[in-house]
DNA sequence: AAATATATGTTATAATATTACATAAGTCAA
DNA sequence: TTGACTTATGTAATATTATAACATATATTT
């Protein structure tokens, strides 16, 4: 796997609006949502945001979730591992839980070399209620 | 998780079509890849492939790849677990490993107690290049 | 047969993402 | 500093993926 560690970056000025956004945000955000919340800094175009999603995710500083279609800002000082995470959703409040320890990276190894594969991208995404959200719901 | 194990069902006219693509396909495809392939069937609109989808995979029959918005036939006569599966993809000739084995169902049960989730749902996808195209590719 | 649920057909539209091309700004070597 | 090069940006157009809304038809149950 690859990955990034970076020590010191300096983001340009979209990169770092973005990634603003999505710290705010505090939750997943699809690609439109950070345009809106983004024109009243100049931004109209789509295309200022997936390019700058591009460049935040290869430095391991945001996410994407792809059974959301949207993105999150990386919950760790630094996502050493970025290409070793696991994401748990809560799909009532939308609360992400970023998991990324070795049970994660052991459990890919382990899976990459049971199926020969050599993996570059990996991406493990756990839908429900969680634990303040199944106790309230009844429905 | 939810299953639907499934011993005999019949399969409307839609669905049964759609699932032959699939097979034929013996790869990810894309719903508008499968209504091209459908429209000497007389289907004419996305709906009718992905409300076909959406029953396969309720039935277990059918999976949606989240990371590459498309859908592969299960490769299981019949995937008792659909909710416990990983899929093994290579980004060079596109066949896909699908892996449903205790490893899996293991490390989510493990996932869902560590960060207190009733889990409903999941998706783990893994990239890279498989056994042949690894060996082959130095680009 | 009537009532109900499920499947289908069809049009329009929403939501997500990329292509293509032009311009600007930063980086580095001579 | 200039020129060569790379990286970032702006903008319009378009491609791709998915759903809403509404009408009709077919199957299932009572």
């Amino acid at each position: 796997m690859k990955k990034n560690v970076v020590t010191k970056v300096k983001l340009t000025k979209n990169q770092s609006l973005v990634l603003d956004s999505l710290i705010k945000a505090g939750q997943p955000s699809g690609a439109y949502a950070l345009l809106d919340t983004l024109r009243p800094h100049g931004f109209k175009a789509p295309l200022q945001i997936y390019r700058a999603l591009e460049q935040l995710i290869d430095l391991g500083l945001a996410h994407r979730l792809e059974s959301l279609n949207a993105f999150i800002a990386c919950s760790h000082v630094s996502c050493e591992s970025s290409a070793a995470t696991a994401f748990v959703i809560c799909d009532k409040c939308e609360t992400v839980q970023e998991i990324c320890d070795e049970s994660i990276s052991n459990f890919l190894s382990s899976l990459a070399r049971k199926t020969k594969i050599k993996a570059s991208k990996s991406s493990i995404e756990l839908h429900g209620l969680c634990n303040g959200c199944s106790a309230v719901s009844h429905s």
